[in-house]
DNA sequence: TCTTGATCCTGTAGTTACTACAGAGCCTAC
DNA sequence: GTAGGCTCTGTAGTAACTACAGGATCAAGA
């Protein structure tokens, strides 16, 4: 019992280490419930299941795909109720695919925009610089 | 004198009309100090310079171009003080095309990661998901 | 058994760059 | 003079964490 416990059952910062995830983080996964509130010690310590685990990480990867908390809220809600079909989960990330497009094309618009001014400047020691002129001009 | 105050002078509303800003940035530009305490009227209203309004137009271009709020706090007061050369403007701007750069090469590595876990996915009407596998899996 | 250092608990505040109120007090045109 | 717009202040909310402070608990060695 107490072998089945130590071996399936983990503290905060034990699961911190294993995810590789903050340990503060953690704990806001729980209050905003992407994760549950886990089983405790009688002391209050809080124990993490395998399954809780598993959890984490369906967050953790979700975040590094950008998915927003909302989006992943959504993702395990449909995954928790197992009433999901794969044309929904593919909406959902086609749409966030996107918003990650849209991303890039704004940061290449800017890209361009300051490649464009900042060519414009000789970079030398003089105390004018067209690019200010062009932050500055009317 | 009145004349003058009226054409040189424009109140927290009528600034934001004329540059695009919201109402409240404005008071928050001043908040962190990007803009300087405006004239005041009798009663406590505030009234912005050409000075004034040439400044907000200098920092809305700014953040239009992506610097941060202490990037622009650095280009101002070197601005400011008229203490500085052409290189050393090109060189802050160089530093944050690099950050853009970095964003975009992030974001598309991410857009690449996407597409091919989007891929798999047939987009059907079955209860399984090969992007909830991804996420799920050990 | 005692102690000490690591870990854990809670609640709260800070980060970035705004935005949105609420509840007052002005200002102006009719 | 009054109605409705404007402006004032202070404060709270947004996204997704991160970092404390001050105290309790745990585990391992003396």
């Amino acid at each position: 019992m107490s072998f089945t416990l130590t071996r399936d059952y983990v503290k905060r910062g034990e699961l911190a280490r294993r995810s590789g995830c903050n340990l503060e983080t953690i704990r806001y996964y729980e209050d905003i419930k992407l994760m549950p509130e886990p089983a405790r010690t009688e002391s209050g310590h809080r124990l993490y299941s395998t399954d809780d685990q598993r959890r984490l990480r369906f967050i953790l990867r979700s975040r590094e795909l950008g998915f927003s908390v909302d989006e992943i809220r959504s993702l395990l809600s449909m995954v928790d109720s197992g009433d999901y079909t794969c044309g929904e989960i593919h909406a959902l990330t086609q749409e966030h695919l996107k918003s990650v497009s849209r991303k890039i094309a704004d940061l290449k618009k800017l890209q361009r925009t300051l490649k464009a001014i900042s060519d414009d400047c000789a970079a030398g020691d003089e105390p004018y610089c067209p690019i200010v002129e062009t932050l500055i001009s009317d």
